[in-house]
DNA sequence: GTTAGCACTCTAAACACTCGAGTGCTAATT
DNA sequence: AATTAGCACTCGAGTGTTTAGAGTGCTAAC
């Protein structure tokens, strides 16, 4: 598909200017808007080209134009000058990550939170997950006589804790026992390992003793659990119904949303760029009905190298892709770099 | 306000129906569908004094009645006969809500998603606090060489941890000075004393050696302070958007509700029974105006005997408030009563 | 006290009409 | 050969009018 410079120059300002104003653009608004050195009629028979071409498309006879699918994914692959976040832009974000940190799950919650009230559309994530991951660490934090924290810690730096309650008193005995168990069957084992159909077959082969702390056994198996599991947090979604084409479907997509698994397979289906670089799909190119007339953008972040989960962003097909991708990037990045910070080197 | 016991009748007929379908009440509608013994003429009579009364409203001369908020208000304090949940359903939501036992945020948030689920409204919940509460335990579990996590417990059960990264390694020594700090200047003392500005005095009167453990220290003033801020929760929002009364101010109500604060004093400033039945307000009854075609349920629960947050609903005036509310008591009931397992007697 | 009958009211849906932005084509201009 | 002015045409959004129907209030009869 090529494209003469003036066309270029033209599809990418209807396109700006559609993303800004969400309404068709004529030919005659176009080059009053734009101080183009022609006339309405020349452009209008560019337009027709392009139209021809299809990356624009006329919703009605006399109507502007806008973009098509394919002029969108034309803009973003080759015309698009992305605008990065100025630097106290950024300053900003890192400060306000920073405080949330900890737990990865409120870095991601944040992270979703700016990145939705930045951009005015939803921001979905992916809790850090690595299948492959080891258990490195399990540590048992009393809290009362019956109460106790149980901690794990794997190979990819996911740290999760839960409160668990035994039915019996928690002896020094009792936590050495669970020590021994724990270094002997599931230490340096994959996660995965560790789950709560084989924790009860060890509690039946070891016998009495271990009887009194199947729960916290159990507990063990359901953290385990919880690092493959991925948690998806979506945030803003309300930002959708500021937009003039959600107008109607709005229930249809945020039902769709609230219902986070296909969304997880959306992303993990989904093509991305290995560089780094933000993936962007755009409108019919998604897989999901319900998803074909929103645009998703959406990047990896790592963990220590590891790409452990996702960031994205679901709009309008109008979004300002120039911005938002920018955007994402780096916030998948600063991400990272602040979850990585919890794993040792 | 004294009504026939026809009238009475007729008012909770015509609620219910109006709840059912979201549309006006007409006479004619009203006798087939219920079999009164009764003409529409008669039916008009009685509307008409209720209408006088001001239990019922004409959103126009030829249109049927629809209940106003003094008319809820009536039907929820006299008329309405409760539906409880039946002991399937209730069991049901116990096995939910258990397996997502362990950390007190997880049950609010999976209890929001059921009550969303179950009644179609918007669910809002408060994590627990206790301004009153004094630190009670305060426990460092080593994760890597630099890497430590810190876990507090308050006397009113509340548990939280987080990762802290140090710039010095964490040997044996620092760890016991960490203890001893805490032992003499924190344990037993409120939460809220324990702020970054007093661990700084103290880092400063108690030299260098606490210099390097200050990320740990200002960590543990950090959970201090989550421990008294509760978070607000909520979910299900975009059920609103299936009821007709929300079309065009969808927007508006949903930007209200996803900044937490103002919610967070709806709660606190409304009235509440003390018998622990939930509390329900009406319409122009709420303060706030983005909230005044929209009705609240809430409940407290109570961690250990201290009411300790709030579950709430929000949802359209016309909500099924005769199965909600117990629905809401009951999971404030239980999640109270899970809640409390995490606590020693 | 209840009810049938009737005139009255108001909304929502259907229809006709106008206005204007925008188009595509053709012929003139550079 | 590319550009542009001119012009007839299209279609949607907005406006006014009409009509059907659901529902009412009132009166007089039961």
């Amino acid at each position: 598909m090529d494209l003469s410079e003036r066309q270029k120059k033209l599809l990418a300002a209807i396109i700006e200017r559609y993303i800004a104003t969400g309404e068709p653009v004529g030919s005659k608004t176009l080059v009053d808007a734009l101080g183009m050195p022609v006339s309405p009629a020349t452009v209008r028979n560019e337009m027709a080209a392009l139209t021809a071409k299809g990356l624009l498309e006329q919703p009605h006879t006399s109507a502007g134009r806008i973009p098509s699918g394919a002029g969108y994914r034309y803009y973003v692959d080759h015309l698009m000058k992305q605008y990065d976040l100025s630097p106290v832009e950024k300053r900003i974000l890192d400060a306000k990550l920073r405080t949330a940190s900890g737990d990865s799950r409120q870095v991601l919650e944040t992270a979703g939170n700016l990145l939705a009230e930045m951009t005015r559309c939803a921001a979905v994530s992916t809790t850090p997950s690595d299948a492959a991951a080891v258990v490195r660490r399990v540590e048992l934090v009393p809290i009362g006589a019956r109460t106790a924290m149980v901690v794990v810690l794997t190979s990819s730096g996911i740290i999760k804790s839960r409160v668990c309650r035994t039915d019996a008193e928690i002896t020094v005995d009792m936590a050495e026992t669970f020590y021994n168990i724990v270094n002997d069957n599931f230490l340096g084992k994959p996660t995965a390992a560790m789950t709560v159909a084989k924790i009860q077959t060890l509690a039946v082969s070891l016998g009495e003793k271990t009887l009194q702390m199947t729960p916290l056994l159990v507990t063990l198996a359901q953290l385990a659990a919880t690092t493959e599991h991925t948690q998806m947090l979506l945030e803003g979604q309300s930002n959708l119904l500021g937009y003039r084409e959600y107008a109607q479907n709005a229930f249809e997509l945020m039902d769709f949303l609230r219902h986070a698994e296909p969304l997880d397979r959306v992303f993990s289906e989904a093509p991305h760029s290995a560089d780094g670089k933000p993936s962007v799909v755009i409108g019919k190119e998604n897989p999901y009905r319900e998803l074909q007339n929103s645009s998703m953008i959406f990047g990896k972040y790592a963990i220590a190298g590891h790409e452990s989960g996702t960031i994205g962003l679901i709009g309008p097909t109008r979004m300002d892709y120039a911005r938002l991708i920018p955007s994402l990037q780096y916030l998948t990045e600063i991400v990272g770099k602040i979850l990585s910070d919890s794993v040792e080197e």
